[in-house]
DNA sequence: CTGAAAGCGCTAACAT
DNA sequence: ATGTTAGCGCTTTCAG
């Protein structure tokens, strides 16, 4: 019978492996020079103690923090209330799990990046993921925490990146739409200040232009309520639209929704596409383009993690996906 | 000229407010007795200098922890790539971020609960969350986290929940439909050992029970795959059912899709119900029941993080919705 | 009411 | 290759 499982400290694993401190230290954590038979009986007595190293412990004598902070950029608090961000947040607890960090997230407000530096000071904050990220959080970034931060979005020279292709994956959606014989395609846009979304309108001028067809966009903000309007707006404006590009499946979602309710048939008036193929999509046929939203932010929390010189910038691909909305 | 920004510690404060460390900590930390004076002095040196305390510091000569680790209970990992549980993951990072608290979340096995025990043994972690929990979890939390563990859905003597009133919820449904006229309704469970589940499918059968009608179930899971093979299912055993109720807005969507795929019209040969009211039930027009989930965890997570005596169960209440599938 | 002193558990020089 | 020795920044007895 054990007794009152006072957990084990690496002093008792040493104890019972025979050893100092320092050199269980050193085989724990792998670092500097140990001898085989001082590794096998220092893992066996962890083992047999079930040892779990203290994070606050290390952390504190080694200045290192005990929490990734994932910093989302935005209009309002807002933001954080966004299944995207949940996905993400949630994905990179999970990747944080087993190097016994957590995670926390909080919102900067756009007109103030500023508050990045307060956020970012607290010594807790072990690394950083950029959400969202603008140019100017991205010179915000403390040197504390260079080559411990990554960007979800654009990058820079310090902070590495691992963004989705949007252009491309816009561009692919267009010329299905293209080829799939509609002509007169509007678009509904993400937030302008939104790197990623304005690659995606770029996309689509691109193609409209190279196809030398005119273009038609409506300002959106990703959701369903301002889809909803925009498919009102784009009807009101260019009566004969016979595609609309979602910059969100819930823009799209939304925008379908109001064709359906003024008695527009979609796909057979009106083509609707989505992006980001959120699990719905395919419950509601959505055509859309497919993000490994989990991959990404796997990639993305663990260039933080593994301090290794990461590429600078990591690009997933966008798929097309074919359903029967568009 | 300010240097090399390093961040201030107790020890500058107390400097610059002319005290001990100890007075700063007290005054800092509110314990103890502290005069006007000295707490004056110390917030403002605190404010100045732009302190933050070190978290892993604190955890450490606390033996505290500095996570909040969130436990999921199920059958496979895959538990942890759902939306709610995203949800959740995430609401709790916010609540606990102005804590300096970080967030983790794990899997735990439905056929080997005792994983909980190795996970909650970690000295790092802080509170525990409980997710989806079953009594042999509510068992199994170790004793240095009692009062430090909340549970959404079912508690204990030992552990405070929060939980969704699934009962009243469902029987509302149910109910409706009724008063509406159906008279032949089916319903697609949830997973059985999930105790919330199996409260609306009681729920459920009550209430045909007291209008004598008879009960049609088909197990579900959750998920809206599920529901279109459910759907099938339940038109095969009994084709004259006119209703049928979802475990959640999944399983409902999914059933909807199938029935339309089959030619089958909603609501009008068929009712469809949701429940949980998933930001997409609303485009898609489904009835369903509304849950307040970012209120929900943060209720919990409140619970682990002020250590006051919380009551033993709060419960939710579940809100009907209605829409067009129903 | 305040200060001095003793660690929390761990790592990282520095000596062997 | 291993042990010894200092702390990391903070809280908390214990004496004043």
């Amino acid at each position: 019978m054990t007794m009152a499982h006072r957990p084990a400290t690496l002093e008792d694993v040493a104890r019972v492996a025979g050893v100092s401190r320092s050199t269980a230290s050193r085989v724990l954590a792998d670092s500097g020079f140990t001898s085989p038979i001082a590794r096998e009986r220092v893992r066996t007595a962890a083992d047999r103690l079930g040892y779990v190293p203290n994070a606050a412990a290390r952390a504190l004598v080694r200045g290192a923090g005990v929490r990734l902070l994932v910093a989302v950029a935005g209009a309002t608090p807002g933001v954080l209330d966004d299944s995207y961000i949940h996905q993400v947040v949630s994905t990179t607890a999970q990747v944080c799990a087993p190097y016994g960090l957590g995670v926390t997230v909080e919102w900067v407000p756009l007109d103030e990046p500023g508050q990045l530096t307060r956020l970012a000071d607290d010594r807790g904050v072990a690394g950083l993921l950029l959400v969202n990220t603008t140019e100017a959080l991205l010179d915000l970034v403390p040197r504390r925490l260079r080559g411990r931060t990554a960007s979800i979005g654009i990058g820079s020279a310090a902070v590495p990146s691992v963004d989705i292709d949007n252009g491309g994956g816009t561009a692919a959606i267009v010329r299905h739409l293209y080829t799939a014989g509609r002509r007169r395609i509007a678009m509904v846009t993400g937030p302008a200040w939104l790197t990623c979304a304005s690659r995606s309108t770029e996309a689509y001028r691109g193609v409209l232009r190279e196809a030398g067809l005119p273009v038609r966009e409506v300002a959106g903000d990703f959701t369903a309520a301002r889809g909803r309007a925009a498919a009102q707006e784009v009807l009101h404006r260019w009566p004969d639209t016979d595609a609309i590009v979602g910059s969100s499946d819930a823009t799209a979602l939304g925008v379908i929704d109001q064709l359906r309710t003024d008695g527009v048939r979609v796909p057979a008036d009106v083509a609707v596409t989505g992006f980001d193929d959120i699990p719905l999509a395919s419950v509601t046929a959505l055509t859309t383009a497919s993000h490994p939203v989990r991959r990404i932010a796997k990639a993305a929390a663990s260039m933080v993690l593994e301090q290794r010189s990461a590429p600078p910038v990591t690009v997933f691909p966008s798929s097309l996906v074919l359903r029967e909305s568009a």
